[in-house]
DNA sequence: GATAAGTGACGCAAGTACTC
DNA sequence: GAGTACTTGCGTCACTTATC
């Protein structure tokens, strides 16, 4: 049976290591590499049920952090979204998985382990490094917050992450090609679903959630 | 007064549920 | 299966409020 499986990773050299590491283990696979949140999207929305895993680098351009994993998951929930960064402390770790990843491989990773680590989420494992702990030290809170973050559409997170980088309406709007008038509709039905008072509330709550690129890297 | 933020309302499109 | 109603998201407009 041939697997299929997209990654969103803006680096060619990461997109052909994985490539051949799996190929060693998976003979049948085919591999949709993306470079964008937006290239990603299409693709799945064209053939989301052919599509067996996601892996997700979380320092793509143009999409900040954990938002894409909210943004996939919400759209996309029946395709298991898989991290992988060069980012591995434990509590990065902890924080995908909570937010509902099905597993954090860090690039350190030698090609065998990412091969076996992808082999077992593939097989519906949640995997992540040894030594990390389970989803249990993420606070309630946070997990609440991560449910009302899901609850946002792709564009309105989009619109929050370039409010968390101190973006303004008019930039926003310039960015996206849509109207001022139009971001502002945005921002209200954001800070209502979020249930906050201003964007400036907004873009704490999602700093919170690591909106930002992890570590600024 | 100029600028930016925020709200309410409207139309349009797509998806879903229901009825026949 | 076809038609209808409802919901949701997107984009836009007009307007108000706050700040400088």
């Amino acid at each position: 049976m041939t697997m299929r499986i997209l990654i969103g990773d803006d680096h060619p050299l990461v997109q052909a290591a994985l490539r051949s590491a799996l190929s060693t283990v998976l003979p049948d696979l085919d591999i949709i590499a993306c470079q964008s949140l937006d290239e990603a999207v299409s693709v799945l929305s064209a053939q989301s049920d052919e599509i067996d895993l996601i892996l997700w680098d979380l320092t793509m351009p143009g999409i900040q952090g954990f938002a894409a994993l909210f943004i996939l998951s919400a759209q996309f929930p029946m395709v298991p979204v898989a991290i992988i960064s060069a980012r591995q402390d434990a509590a990065t770790i902890r924080r995908a998985i909570a937010y509902g990843a099905s597993g954090y491989i860090p690039k350190s990773l030698s090609l065998p382990e990412m091969a076996e680590a992808i082999t077992k989420i593939l097989a519906g494992e949640i995997w992540m490094p040894p030594n990390v702990g389970g989803r249990g030290s993420i606070q309630s809170a946070d997990v609440e917050l991560a449910a009302r973050m899901a609850s946002l559409s792709a564009q309105q997170l989009r619109i929050l992450t370039m409010i968390v980088e101190g973006k303004l309406n008019k930039q926003i709007a310039g960015e996206l090609d849509i109207a001022e008038q139009t971001v502002k509709g945005h921002v209200s039905t954001i800070l209502r679903k979020l249930g906050v008072g201003s964007r400036t509330q907004a873009a704490v709550l999602a700093e919170r959630l690591s909106f930002r690129q992890p570590g600024g890297a």
